[in-house]
DNA sequence: TATCACGCAACCTCTTTTGTTGCGAAAGCG
DNA sequence: CGCTTTCGCAACAAAAGAGGTTGCGTGATA
């Protein structure tokens, strides 16, 4: 199945932004994320209405960081893009009414839940700066 | 994402394998869950090879099952069903060695895992009688 | 005013899942 | 002994969704 790769991507693009010197453009972190600008601005755009980007037109232009890393939780992100649906799995509606297929799916519905509650509580607990330090310094053969 | 509800389907199927009356067809599966016979037959076929249910060709045939629904519990099925990728989420591979790819990867893998184990837990717990007891008696508008 | 860069909408492509069809094999019926 | 039922399996078609691509508009800067 093809999986939805935005919160991986957007993770590593806000990494390289806080890296970066002045505003990267859509087209810089496309190349980063080996994408493309259109990509890019279509995923960061949800980042930005949220806060926790900011985009500038024209010449040197591009995407900066509204805020601290460690001001941005992972859930902070997954919401911000919309809280992209998290299961592959899903409740059948193959006969509406039919009180065995609702037992089926209230249970399957419980297991989600549970597994997307543990998902948010762990996104809550990191911030872009635990990442950031687990990823070490820019070059560590080259301590400045 | 279109999601998988082969789990959900199958739950239901056999909540009402239970209630028939001798072998169940693919096709009245089928009629069932709002389907063919074919993807009946597709999907049990997993159940079958892990000894869940059993099939008989023929005249009478169909399907059976074979075991008391005490003894299947949602994660017995799940994983019978070839334990079916769970998240439509995944981890971008767009920079391979890049370390803050890695990092965003890791900690995003992190929070995948422990959703995935408690969602196998809560499976672990619920047996496919507790789902028949939940729906109810068949008709408790004429209890015999 | 020319260029750069984002904003947005439309469309294409690729993948995956489900549905569909056709044929073969096994089991029972008459 | 042939006929019908039913599963087994493979191949193909259809539908949906994510990501990629293109084109044009707008604002900012030099």
């Amino acid at each position: 199945m093809r999986t939805d790769n935005r919160l991986s991507r957007v993770l590593h693009a806000l990494l390289h932004l806080d890296r970066h010197d002045g505003p990267a453009t859509s087209d810089e972190i496309g190349r980063m994320l080996n994408t493309n600008a259109t990509v890019v601005r279509r995923t960061m755009g949800g980042l930005r209405d949220a806060g926790i980007v900011g985009s500038v037109k024209g010449h040197g232009g591009g995407w900066t960081l509204a805020r601290p890393l460690d001001q941005i939780t992972m859930l902070t992100i997954y919401d911000a893009l919309g809280e992209p649906s998290l299961f592959a799995l899903g409740q059948a509606q193959d006969a509406p009414g039919c009180r065995l297929e609702q037992a089926a799916n209230t249970a399957l519905g419980k297991a989600l839940d549970g597994a997307r509650r543990r998902f948010r509580k762990e996104l809550e607990r990191v911030t872009v700066a635990d990442l950031r330090d687990e990823a070490g310094p820019p070059d560590f053969r080259l301590p400045s």
